[in-house]
DNA sequence: GCCGTTTTCGGCCCGACTGTTTTCAGTCG
């Protein structure tokens, strides 16, 4: 078969530009149809070539948001590599309207205007017009969006895309921390994609209640990590921060303060389930107010507005517009698994290779926040820039292992590896060496380029190997850096089933399995594991990434392995293994 | 274009801000 089908990030942009199309058109309620259809397609963990390589156009169908008419599209995107219509509409506006909106403050309809008056085609073109005056000569335009323009070109030339999770939380947590300490403060809160935990973020909401606002506005925007402060009035301010990312405040009243947590949590999706659900309870949902017959309820915790619409309340985590709603609506919510409930952590990496520590150093600092064992996963030898252990040197740290283990008690260092996976599948160390682990865990580290079929087989060659017990950082994306490896996703979580192999959810940068990910195997019943990928102590720091991204994929207590103690979890994990076919 | 606790047609979330206007359209969250 020709391969030529269009990757999920094609088809998720090409349905996001038809939407901003219609937007400038004015066509009604179509718009908001292809956003949500490219959010879906955006959020899926597999591809919708392969899944339409299964079922056809039903499977598609059949997601949420996503009908016939867009399913049909998506066929022909996946068969063709193309689609007419989209062509055509190009072909009559050639320019780069989805580019253009990426501008803060300009809208499909004003691209669109500039693009009629100026013929500007894309972002170039539109600097020079916007520098040359030519702007606000277009009616509908002034100085101000002119420079507006200029100012917002600037922004994403300096910043592409969104920025890590990883990076912005700090901020965040430090931001939070400051205003906690400001005279009269009360609640403060990060709302927004941080708060969901989302591997990206676009910028930091921050809302509190306080004595007096100003005190806290004046402390806000004198922060050292603050380098421009962009808007202010009696209530709020915007400021950027070093780094680039803007950080927005909003001191409320304590009447409103769960209300705008709420709606600031979004996402968009979940808030407009939510209102729907209000409606038809013969009630209007804003941030302003849950009002049943024009009266407002009281509302003092997130809680009340569930409650009120016959809800449990709901992680901020899974507030993405996923069927959360209808399975709060039916009590099948998951329970998901918390922050402290892993026990240990699986993947550590020691000075015997590329870590930056020593395993003693690295154990005492695992203890020290509460877990009570880790296991040691040096690289192996087909990595050598690493200084990949071989089977020898395995051996000897095996020997510093057992002797650590010796004098202490409540604290275990487990033998493992990271093993590599060779090209053909086989694995880099022997059957021996592997045999004298507590566990084998394993992972990809080159030919990334394998087609899928071809890197499909290489994987499922070593989850047939009878020590394999872990399938670490399975899909090989990095967040913002690296695209995934071509992958048959849904065979490979059939075969982990079948030949007991558990997977990863790396909290690193890697963020692997990503949350649709973990979603499907959860469906699918493969048990996890959630590491953190520790270089150095500092980084057990990413524990906490990885059980956020867990809980976004929808994973309880029971699909998480290592949340048991370490004899009930190695017993849990070679389990797997007996009881496979 | 999607969807169903008004289920195959007739609805579709809510409010504030901004800039360009003289009363509002566009954008954003």
């Amino acid at each position: 078969m020709v391969k030529r089908a269009a990757t999920n990030q094609k088809i998720a942009a090409i349905l996001r530009e038809i939407g901003l199309f219609d937007e400038a058109f004015d066509v009604p309620y179509k718009p908001q149809a292809y956003e949500s259809a490219a959010e879906v397609v955006e959020g899926l963990g597999e591809q919708l070539s392969d899944l339409y390589q299964k079922c056809g156009t039903a499977c598609i169908d059949d997601l949420p948001g996503i009908g016939e008419s867009i399913a049909k599209k998506i066929e022909e995107l996946v068969t063709t590599g193309r689609l007419k219509a989209y062509d055509q509409l190009k072909k009559k506006y050639p320019f780069d309207l989805a580019g253009m909106t990426a501008i803060h403050g300009l809208g499909p309809k004003k691209a669109m205007a500039l693009y009629q008056a100026l013929k500007v085609k894309d972002l170039k073109a539109l600097e020079n017009a916007a520098k040359a005056g030519k702007v606000r000569r277009v009616p509908g335009f002034g100085r101000k969006t002119e420079d507006a323009i200029l100012s917002g070109l600037g922004f994403l030339r300096e910043h592409e895309g969104r920025f890590r999770l990883h990076d912005i939380l700090p901020v965040a947590d430090r931001l939070v921390g400051q205003l906690k300490r400001v005279p009269g403060a009360h609640e403060v809160e990060v709302t927004g994609s941080i708060r969901r935990m989302k591997e990206t973020i676009g910028d930091i909401d921050l809302i509190m209640t306080a004595d007096d606002p100003k005190r806290a506005l004046d402390a806000f925007t004198a922060y050292p990590e603050v380098t421009q402060v962009l808007m202010r009035s009696d209530d709020r301010a915007s400021v950027r921060c070093r780094g680039g990312i803007q950080a927005d405040l909003i001191v409320l009243e304590p009447d409103h303060f769960a209300l705008v947590l709420h709606h600031f949590t979004g996402n968009r999706e979940h808030n407009i389930e939510l209102r729907t659900l209000a409606l038809k309870h013969d009630m209007t949902l804003s941030e302003y107010g849950l009002l049943k017959e024009g009266k407002p309820l009281p509302i003092k915790k997130e809680e009340n507005i569930y409650q009120a619409l016959g809800l449990p309340w709901i992680p901020p985590e899974i507030r993405e517009g996923q069927g959360e709603i209808n399975a709060a609506r039916e009590g099948r919510l998951p329970d998901l698994v918390g922050y402290d409930d892993v026990k240990g952590d699986l993947q550590v990496q020691t000075d015997w290779t590329d870590g930056a520590a020593s395993i003693e150093e690295m154990a005492k600092e695992a203890r020290k926040r509460g877990l009570s064992y880790i296991a040691v996963t040096d690289h192996t030898k087909a990595l050598a820039m690493t200084g990949g252990l071989d089977e020898k040197r395995l051996a000897e740290q095996g020997k510093e292992i057992d002797a650590l283990n010796a004098k202490t008690k409540g604290f275990r260092i487990l033998k493992s590896t990271e093993c590599d996976i060779l090209k053909d599948g086989r694995l880099d160390v022997d059957d021996a060496a592997l045999k004298a682990l507590d566990l084998v865990c394993v992972s990809v580290h080159s030919f990334f380029a394998l087609s899928e079929s071809v890197q499909t087989e290489r994987i499922i060659r070593a989850f047939k190997h009878p020590l394999v017990n872990v399938f670490l950082h399975p899909t090989g994306r990095i967040v913002n850096a690296r695209e995934p490896y071509a992958l048959d996703f849904p065979r490979v979580l059939r075969a982990a089933k079948e030949y007991g192999v558990a997977l990863e959810v790396n909290g690193s940068h890697r963020l692997d399995l990503r949350d649709a990910h973990v979603r499907e195997a959860v469906g699918t019943g493969v048990k996890l594991v959630i590491d953190s990928d520790s270089h150095s102590p500092a980084e057990y720091d990413f524990l906490k990434f990885g059980i956020a991204q867990a809980r976004r994929g929808w994973a309880t207590k029971a699909d998480v392995l290592n949340t048991k103690p370490v004899e009930a979890f190695l017993k849990a994990l070679h389990g797997l293994k007996k009881n496979k076919k």
